[in-house]
DNA sequence: GGCAAAGTTTCCGCTGAGTGGGAGGATCGG
DNA sequence: CCGATCCTCCCACTCAGCGGAAACTTTGCC
């Protein structure tokens, strides 16, 4: 994980979000080694850090594994992180459910990846890898491509740098990607079949401001087939994405 | 705001927690003076360690204000806070929102408070004060009502011992609050009618684990008024709470 | 404009908090 | 029983962090 923090110099904060950053989707809780390891600081060190941590609540231990703390959680939820955006998308995140009962996304791009700000799951859904606060790569997903249609042109090329290859229909060809961006900007939607995850496809539109017409986020709706009904999925897509760009305040 | 940090013998990591512990959900941005303040750090400190966390992502900065970084939200999401609890309750919670269109609650208590584990609000609902990782008083509150009937007596005992007035209506005689506990457990659910907040009403139930009956959350609905379809609003509840606790695994 | 007050940033020398190698335990499996 | 793996604790050295104080910036008032 990065430089090797252990040498002096770093400062005892920078370790502290080391430590904390050693945790991940795929590794909720640690043990002590592999808390070490994964944050690059010795093991005494991380005993010692990881022990005061625990007292403040940035840490919690289990047994013998480690996990973050409710502390971290409590804070997190403080940070306004579109703040504005998710308040005034929930209810039509709601309706989108509810009119389709199919996995609703509001997502903005964080650099190349897709950050996905909210999502709503229902019981029987097609699995999805998305989650709140994760990040996937922006020509994979639905709103992936939406963002990336509306994103700088650097970002762009060095999305098209390297296209990885996700399941057996990821689009990996840079002007197969292209050609749907374009499509993406003259339909006003996009879409993904099977290129994230198996078993399922999106459709995804831009949430513009009212104001300026920026675009601000985009939202998605994960179904397990699109080839029928995708039209009425859109236009559902629209209404409420057109609902919350209105409903957004000027920056 | 807590003993003097500034006195040497206080960790670099408790200082970071007691900078980002400035902040709360009235307090979401401060001035560094105000941070400092807060924090009971001397203003050099909190402006270098704010300076770092900044660095960090654990603060953002704004104009000359500081707001809870990203990274901390980041983080927060991968805590698990009754993961588990909520990711299942979370089809019931839209099934109560699409059968009421009232403002849903899924709570735990955590000391002698209520803790929001999640909660949807819909566009026309009553001005709510709750919030996903706030707290309120047990007494005042639906679901606060359900987890104080089912608490430890010690618990039951320092609540009743400090009954805080938050509107004209809210019960601050113990005997009356213990009258309304019984009726929680006879009935199978709680409600209040402006104890909190001025025009809002709510009933709640516990959700109980199925396998051992224990109840390890609660369940509420947020109404402008209960008087007529209280008992749809607790029907609805109670079907749901029996599914969550269905699902839930035993710990 | 001039001045005071409040808030923010920088400087710098002293010092004890933090560091981490290493020893010592605990636990497991063969 | 022994070796491997992981966790905990110790302690002497040292440099990262500390914070008082001074400089600088912004704001608001006369």
């Amino acid at each position: 994980m990065a430089g090797n923090l252990s040498t002096p110099g770093a400062s005892v904060a920078s370790r502290v979000f080391a430590l904390l950053g050693a945790f991940d989707a795929e590794h909720r809780t640690l043990s002590l080694t592999a808390l070490a390891e994964r944050a690059g600081l010795p093991l005494a060190t991380a005993h010692r850090l990881a022990g005061e941590l625990v007292g403040l609540g940035g840490l919690e231990r289990r047994g013998d594994r480690y996990v973050v703390g409710r502390r971290v959680w409590d804070l997190g939820l403080l940070a306004p992180v579109q703040a504005e955006l998710r308040q005034v998308a929930a209810p039509f995140l709601h309706d989108l459910y509810a009119a389709t009962h199919a996995t609703v996304h509001l997502a903005e791009r964080a650099g190349t990846e897709v950050l996905y700000l909210d999502r709503l799951s229902g019981r029987t859904t097609v699995p999805v890898v998305s989650r709140v606060g994760g990040r996937l790569p922006l020509h994979t997903t639905g709103v992936g491509k939406v963002l990336l249609a509306h994103a700088p042109d650097d970002v762009l090329r060095t999305v098209l740098a390297d296209l990885s290859r996700v399941t057996p229909y990821t689009i990996t060809q840079p002007g197969r990607l292209r050609e749907q961006l374009r499509r993406v900007h003259r339909e006003g939607f996009a879409q993904t079949v099977e290129e994230m995850s198996p078993g399922a496809c999106s459709v995804a539109v831009p949430v513009r401001r009212g104001a300026d017409g920026e675009v601000v986020a985009a939202l998605g709706l994960v179904v397990p087939d699109l080839r029928r009904g995708r039209a009425r999925l859109v236009a559902a897509l629209q209404v409420a994405a057109a609902g919350i760009g209105r409903s957004l305040s000027t920056e």
